[in-house]
DNA sequence: GAACTCGTTCGAAGAGATCGAACATGTTGT
DNA sequence: ACAACATGTTCGATCTCTTCGAACGAGTTC
């Protein structure tokens, strides 16, 4: 509705303030940017150039449609960057969720990586705890999962691997009464103490934790990180990340105690939807399968108990 | 860039699901279409239509751009009619201040009968504290400012006129110490009561208000029903307009005092930048210069004590 | 296998855009 | 006051772009 010469015609005559100077910036005749403006005022059904003085002038009309129209071709240029991006194989936008067990900032490099690829393509990256991963994916919030924990549900054409294997601990503070009970912890022992879970609270979910028993008390927090912190100040206990407290563990700030339950490795998995494939999932899965990468997620960010 | 024939064709054959058909369906022949949609490839530089099969189909990106297009193209059409709206004298949008003295819901009716004339004007009102307002229209963050008190100050091209005079009551709750002092109180018994204010608190302006003495404690409130409200529980002390707790003066719920300062009326005026005047600025002045509509504006909401 | 449909090619025709020349009018410099 | 210059418009000629019908090759349907 708008080309690029209409609104080079308009930013011409604001610049220069004459239709005939705006015709020499243009290398067209001043009958031609004549005949052009008139069909603009046609077009649009509105005076846009004043021409009671001795040289044309934008009207207001005509400043708001040179400022607005320059926006809208700004608009323009990106739409046309996009179509070309996806005529390339590339996604027009890539939409990965990750389980709160893995720690954003190990995925900075990677997104780095990606950046420095230039390809357009717009990242969002968010995160859902518990089974929030899968319904993500199945519900269309998702192009790819990372560090989705249960056994892959079933979804029409989803594809997977496995990330690796996170081991747990259940710890608790020094200063807690259950770091001098006796092992192997008793049910009916843990259960008298609240546990520490991590829930999204930005959402009214159920909060049901990992390891977590029927009728025990519940303090949820938002993120791994702070599930930690919590425990180390002795808010409550529960199963932790081994490798995430492996330093607080040396130094006695967490104490390990072995439980009569004990809780199995969790599988951590990738997963995606085959069905639609570009060349921006295709690049994420690549990395994803560098051993190294899956191995720095897997163990995520030591915590230190100094901060 | 992309003009209304041309989303009409990516839509007719998104639709159709053919290139003769979406010929047909728009009353051209499919030579038109098929030159159309070749010159389109080559204005984006890209594939958007796949011609590997029997009947032409939209590519990714031919569905991405005429699906991000048709939005593009609203875009244009809502340009279209506020290039038309500034054509015929109305502003694009108005900004409207008032002060937080006036209550924004006696504004809503005109409000009402503003947007019944569907003029397309698009319509922004926020209030200010203490001297904001002056502020606002000197700054241009104001076409229109409503309720300013203070005097006036120099602002090349400004225009006014008195809106009408509020009246000032001390009060004070019956349970707060001062209901039982000796009139007229005395600043030396003022001072030793935290003044009740009205502050704009989203921003860290320096919170002084009307009337309170220096060195006096207070209480920052956001709105001038909160601080009637507040002086009712016997929070604190101040002025209050009289016609917005006559009321509650009349219930006994606040004891109005004399004071050896008494506080004079206020001026509040209508004030506005005369250099730009459309035609929404001037049906707005019209409906300011009514003295019922501004009566009912000075006066302001009465606050009931039970709410 | 005939009849029909699809989309492309190509030359002709139609429509829109551009230009130079001429003109009326306003501004600037002497 | 007037010549020289600048501005924007008008108009017919020309150029460029778009549209179409006819013809064609290839795929689909009955």
């Amino acid at each position: 509705m708008l080309s690029t010469d209409e609104l080079a015609l308009l930013e011409a005559i604001r610049e220069s303030g004459s239709l005939s100077r705006a015709a020499a910036r243009l290398g067209k005749a001043p009958s031609t940017v004549s005949y052009a403006a008139r069909q603009l005022e046609a077009r649009f059904d509105a005076l846009l150039f004043d021409r009671r003085r001795y040289r044309l002038q934008l009207t207001p009309a005509g400043h708001l449609l040179a400022q607005e129209a320059a926006r809208l071709m700004q608009d323009v240029s990106r739409l046309t960057q996009r179509v070309k991006q996806v005529a390339g194989g590339w996604e027009d936008r890539l939409w990965i969720v990750t389980d709160e067990i893995l720690e954003f900032d190990t995925l900075i490099p990677v997104i780095r990586s990606f950046d420095a690829l230039k390809s357009g393509v717009t990242l969002r990256i968010t995160h859902e705890v518990l089974g929030g991963t899968w319904d993500a994916l199945r519900d269309g919030r998702a192009d790819l999962v990372v560090g989705a924990t249960n056994e892959p549900p079933v979804i029409p054409g989803l594809r997977w691997f496995e990330l690796g294997v996170m081991d747990w601990v259940f710890a608790v503070s020094p200063k807690h009464p259950l770091a001098k009970a006796k092992e192997p912890l008793e049910r009916a022992t843990v259960i008298q103490h609240r546990a520490i879970v991590v829930a999204d609270t930005s959402r009214k979910t159920d909060v049901r934790g990992y390891g977590v028993l029927g009728g025990q008390p519940k303090l949820a927090v938002p993120r791994m990180r702070a599930k930690i912190r919590a425990q180390c100040e002795g808010l409550g206990v529960g199963w932790l990340p081994r490798d995430r407290v492996a330093g607080l563990i040396k130094r006695g700030d967490l104490i390990e105690k072995k439980t009569v339950d004990p809780r199995e490795p969790n599988l951590l998995y990738v997963a995606w939807r085959g069905d639609h494939q570009g060349r921006a999932l295709e690049w994420w899965l690549a990395q994803l399968q560098n051993k190294r990468l899956a191995s720095r997620l897997v163990r995520g960010v030591e915590v230190d108990a100094t901060l």
